[in-house]
DNA sequence: ATAATAGTGTCTCTCAGACACTATACC
DNA sequence: GGTATAGTGTCTGAGAGACACTATTAT
């Protein structure tokens, strides 16, 4: 789980005029948690990874039970007791993804009234970002499948439009809006490269990313100026045809320094 | 409630092969929603308001009860069964803070485990925004008072440092954080002024906020090329003097044209 | 008049965008 | 050689910062 805000000690600090009244171990151990009525909490997640050429695709999990059975949804769960929702997360992704430490990022919380027609259910939601590869070895039918985000947010299944059980498909236009809003200011965005990549390979997720070409030369200038990735020295190599003619899709012209995620500036 | 993302009609789409078993109407007629365990779901309000020479301010609570009794905390309520947590954050500006028709923002979730001593207890954070003329008409001991907020975030109450019940510091780090974070790319902060503000005004609230001096010359370009603002022609009032010698505040020089919050951009 | 603040005009520096040019690959 | 892509050098226009200057108030 990472860059989710720093966790503080919990402190409950009391006032040097204590209160009168029964001690706060003898209210805790009285205290009867059903005096208040308790809600359902679910968690869900939208692992996200990115196709310059389609755009943003994210996994989706067909339901098997009620309700909505047979509708497409986020892959979630119910939050134990002994879980924090973080930790929640990552079971999904573990459980349903079979991915781990992967970025992962507290979304939005979901809370009205009718969005689940069982019971009360509060969703908090979660996304988080893997690389394109990755994600294309996840589809293990026929729970798991991959679904592709049009925009403006028209949701496609192998060429054809559905829409997300409950409100989930709010939950991944929220998702790919935040990832959006923060690629100008923050270091997002690796984690859905290798740990190789052109700077034109870059610029692509960039551009993917914003829905609207960048200018090469800017682009490159601000990146290198930047301090977020650095040069490795390495060139891209090409794929090697064993005889024949060229594929259509062949690279051409010089090939590319490999660049990296620069390690975060020290804080000291 | 403002600037919420929209909410779309929940649809729940099935399958065209419907899979076998009992109806989605049967199964939610005799679904138990005991059948996973529940969670008390508790929504906190950093109600926040901006004094140029203090910094932020935010309303605090002072708690009655166990536990953390006679602790400060933000304000806060439990979640009914029956309302969203958008109606939970609005009843508790209501009740505590006796504030409506403020800017009000969900901030984050906060679900670890020990947060609570009492039960789990699963806290969605909000932050809202009123001008500080409103925030100190809301001192009514001894439940309500105006916490100060320092920083880097040591909590002030009339000059002496506080820590907060719970999680409640942490919370109200977050809000503020997430204020100045919004301040570069959306028109946030004309809630915390007057109708009616002068230009010199609206720079030192982005000062405060931000934490650094701006370029007078430079802000007022950029506002007023924004379309954020509009002049209204109107000049600002000096307060009148009745005999005696001015007061040491006393504003000098030539009076400043006051400005408005200009009406968002029609999305025709 | 002097002091103090509001507001304007202009210069410079920085950076994004555009374009020309060189470099290195495959054909 | 031609063609396509990678990468560099330089010009230009927009905007931020700095500074000088004018405008309007109170004392």
């Amino acid at each position: 789980m990472a860059r989710l805000p720093k966790a503080t000690p919990g402190s409950r600090r009391i006032s040097p005029r204590m209160p009168s009244g029964p001690s706060e171990e003898a209210f805790l151990a009285s205290y009867d948690p059903t005096k208040f009525e308790r809600l359902s909490v679910a968690v869900d997640v939208a692992l996200l990874a990115l196709d310059p050429s389609i755009g943003f695709m994210s996994l989706l999990v067909r339901r098997d039970a009620h309700p909505a059975k047979g509708a497409w949804s986020l892959p979630g769960t119910f939050v134990r007791p002994r879980e924090s929702l973080d930790e929640a997360a990552k079971r999904v992704l573990r459980d349903k993804a079979e991915t781990e430490d992967v970025y992962v990022e507290q979304l939005y919380t979901f809370g009205a009234l009718d969005r689940d027609p069982r019971t009360r259910v509060i969703s908090v939601a979660y996304y988080a970002l893997i690389q394109r590869e990755l994600m294309l070895q996840l589809v293990t039918p026929p729970t798991v499948d991959v679904g592709r985000v049009h925009e403006p947010f028209a949701i496609r299944i192998r060429g054809s439009q559905v829409e997300l059980a409950f409100d989930h498909g709010e939950m991944l236009q929220t998702a790919i809006l935040r990832v959006r809003g923060k690629l100008d200011y923050s270091p997002i965005g690796y984690e859905l490269l290798g740990d190789r990549f052109t700077l034109f390979e870059l610029q692509q997720l960039h551009e993917t990313i914003l829905g609207r070409k960048l200018n090469k030369d800017s682009f490159r200038r601000r990146m290198l100026a930047s301090g977020q990735i650095e040069p490795t020295g390495e060139l891209k190599e090409r794929a090697v045809v064993l005889g024949g003619s060229a594929p259509a899709t062949m690279e051409l012209g010089r090939p590319a320094e490999l660049y990296r995620a620069a390690p975060p500036p020290r804080p000291g």
